[in-house]
DNA sequence: GAAACATTTAGCAAAATGGCTAAATAAAAG
DNA sequence: CTTTTATTTAGCCATTTTGCTAAATGTTTC
């Protein structure tokens, strides 16, 4: 049997905000945020005092979460923020507690 | 030494952001805000499938990250959302990523 | 005060997470 | 084709998290 659509976003927020309970990967999104949204993994690395495995599972799980996404250039891997997905994401789920909402 | 503001926002963004990383807790907070944003222990509970002692420890979490509150009354716990703290607090985070602020 | 009720605390085991080193892969350069 | 560069994969160990049961605590009722 296939996933509701109430499920599937259950799901997205689990994973979304399991992404974001680690602080060096939201630290991972404000840095990508300061350089314009795209930075190789070597970029990435050099700012934080991590081993390189240990970085690139960090962005393998805001890349699951869809937070980020890559693109292969040459030996080089770019990571592009998605600040949209982001904003979609937990602003979705903050906005059930808006005071309009639930007065 | 004691701790910059700097310090204790990314402090304060830690211990929420952690606490929202559980899907029962996430959930109570939903729970608690259809029922206006209040309810005793034994009310959230029996909405769950956990037994008392997890749940328990779910609302410590959750209070620890100054999400909800408690007052006793008589030998009942009452838990007290309160929804400025997960505004300000995931909304504060999430406005970094606005499109205004980074074009 | 004894019994019942509402809930927490203690303590333990299983699972998930996060860190590391070493080895592998894939592309570019020589 | 060998070496260098950029990065990931494999695999391991320590720590943290989460769930449970049993026992304890504080409050009301009888």
């Amino acid at each position: 049997m296939s996933k509701s659509r109430a499920e599937k976003e259950l799901e997205e927020f689990d994973v979304v905000f399991s992404a974001l309970a680690h602080e060096a990967r939201r630290r991972i999104l404000v840095v990508l945020l300061g350089r314009h949204g795209e930075m190789t993994a070597g970029q990435i690395v050099e700012r934080f005092s991590c081993s390189w495995p240990t970085m690139t599972r960090h962005l393998s799980i805001l890349e699951e979460a869809g937070l980020i996404r890559v693109e292969k250039v040459g030996r080089e891997r770019h990571y592009i923020l998605n600040r949209q997905k982001l904003r979609h994401v937990v602003g979705g789920w903050l906005n059930w507690f808006e005071e309009e909402k639930n007065p």
